[in-house]
RNA sequence: CGGGGCGUAGCUCAGCCUGGUAGAGCGCAGCGUUCGGGACGCUGAGGUCGCAGGUUCAAAUCCUGUCGCCCCGACCA
């Protein structure tokens, strides 16, 4: 490939879509299987989200959740047991008809999702009041079967999650645990990623099919359309009914549980991969960054490679001792030019340049991805380091906040809205809460209800649509 | 599922119409010169032309079938 080529080759204004897979395969993060629809992840994807996972695993373990493990295979009749989940997932299904040349007569699924499963087992193990809560977390794959075109992280026929379930005995408890998930998403997604997010309820048209309500967490992508970042649902006794997931309270009576499930997907780096990328590629928030720096020694000839060298190794060590993640590039035969371009290919936090130059005035570039500014720190401000990552960090959510509230508009009037969609991003506006008027509006504009943010009751407003009393201002978008 | 396009080197593609030695650029390997924003020269490796049949003295090229992939229209994290 010519320079021309070498990074990536459209702009991120011009053609959204095509900027996207490009960054995704260019800086390495995955590459497409043999199978359609499926993904490989490749180290540098994949460290991010073992990165997210700490996280979570660190916060879920302090509310109690422990991780396990489930199988991939659920026999027909389990998934079928709650019917209107059943009939939620049943297209896009994958089913294992055979074993060897053996035909299996309740064949089995490549799980959707694993409520049916969880539920199984739990109706098993809870008897008592004293075996609540029970909150488990697992990290798995889920498979579901896309028939359109699919997209790395955000639309794929087999996806990295976890999904969480968990029993209680009250509705109130459970209702409590909904939101605590949520509010653990959101932390961690505004923090780790510096993405922000709109919390609130699904409408029932929108909600998981086996949910008494659904609570999301959504944000607004540059290209103006909405992204759902994590789901967090109150399942009431919707499934403790059908699977018999029941416990003696300390009267001896028994009760049907209340239950939980709640998830968030890989499709959190395409989000980040979407919200902070550029025209040279890949920007990395410098807590999910699996380098958060990279050093690029640069000289001459050998007398200037004696010089640099040294003082690369020990500015790699001081930056280690202070828990920066780092690399020193010390590929042969490629020019600087070229690491400086790769490494903003591949979104690396920091880039710090020390030459012949720099020795001379004991100091070092220092170059942050996120805007493209260069900084000369002498080698005596190393400890800056850290603290400049940290500013990274909260600029990066900065900058994404501006830009989503750019994107958000309080639109009441209904030719306004048609006339404005087009061009994407997130309405507030009012609505009566009737199904008739979702639908209307998804069938004439393409958008729907993404979410109705806490708050937002509000009944001294008028649908947008049929005029009629307001019951609270949703957003809607376009979706993914 | 309905409509269009494409399968030739790791990648992007030319060659096919009009059958006759399988090509280019980039990438890759070695050597040398380079090195502060995508350096250059030389040498070299790399191909069952998606697969299966057929026509022919001869098929990447023509015919038939088949498989796969990509793009546009109804569901989902």
């Amino acid at each position: 490939m010519g320079k021309e080529d070498a990074g990536i080759t459209v702009s991120k204004n011009d053609d959204f879509s095509e900027w996207y897979t490009q960054v995704v395969l260019k800086a390495k993060l995955a590459d497409y299987a043999p199978v359609k629809g499926l993904i490989v992840l490749r180290p540098d994807g994949y460290s991010i989200w073992e990165s997210l996972r700490n996280t979570f695993d660190k916060k879920f373990a302090r509310n109690g959740i422990r991780n396990g493990f489930l199988p991939i295979l659920i026999p027909e009749s389990l998934l079928g047991k709650e019917q209107k989940h059943f009939a939620g997932f049943n297209p896009e299904v994958f089913w294992v008809t055979h074993s060897g040349t053996n035909v299996i007569g309740d064949r089995l699924a490549l799980r959707p999702t694993s409520e049916t499963l969880a539920y199984t087992l739990y109706s098993k193990w809870i008897q008592s009041w004293r075996d609540l809560p029970l909150k488990i977390n697992f990290w798995n794959t889920a498979l579901r079967a896309e028939i359109k075109a699919t997209k790395p992280f955000l639309r794929t026929s087999e996806f990295l999650w976890q999904e969480g379930h968990t029993v209680h005995s009250t509705q109130e408890e459970a209702e409590k645990e909904v939101m605590k998930i949520l509010d653990i998403y959101k932390n961690t997604v505004e923090e780790e990623l510096a993405i922000p997010v709109t919390t609130g309820k699904k409408s029932n048209k929108e909600k998981f099919v086996g949910a008494v309500y659904t609570t999301t967490m959504e944000s607004i992508m540059p290209d103006g359309k909405a992204l759902q970042m994590g789901t967090s649902h109150f399942l009431g006794q919707n499934f403790s009914k059908p699977f018999e997931v029941k416990f003696a309270d300390k009267d001896n009576v028994e009760h049907f549980a209340w239950q939980t499930s709640w998830g968030v997907s890989w499709r959190l780096i395409g989000a980040m991969i979407m919200a902070h990328g550029d025209d040279k590629g890949l920007v990395l928030p410098p807590k999910v960054a699996p380098m958060q720096a990279v050093i690029v020694p640069i000289y001459r000839n050998d007398e200037g490679k004696e010089a640099v060298l040294p003082k690369v190794e020990e500015i790699r060590k001081e930056l280690e001792s202070k828990d920066i993640r780092v690399h020193v590039d010390e590929r042969e035969g490629l020019s600087p030019g070229y690491k400086f371009n790769d490494w903003e290919l591949k979104g690396v936090p920091l880039r710090i340049e020390i030459g012949p130059k720099d020795i001379g005035k004991n100091s070092m570039v220092v170059a942050k991805r996120h805007n493209l500014e260069k900084i000369s720190l002498s080698f005596t401000e190393i400890g800056k380091i850290p603290r400049i990552l940290d500013e990274i960090q909260v600029e990066m959510l900065k900058k994404a906040r501006e830009e989503a509230e750019s994107n958000t508009l309080e639109i009441s009037d209904y030719p306004e809205f048609k006339s404005k969609i087009e061009e994407g991003g997130f309405f507030n506006s009012p609505w009566c809460g009737k199904l008739e008027c979702e639908e209307k509006i998804k069938e004439e504009t393409g958008a729907e209800i993404r979410v109705i943010p806490f708050g937002s009751e509000n009944a001294n407003q008028k649908c947008i649509y049929c005029k009629e009393q307001s019951i609270s201002v949703p957003v809607f978008a376009r979706g993914y």
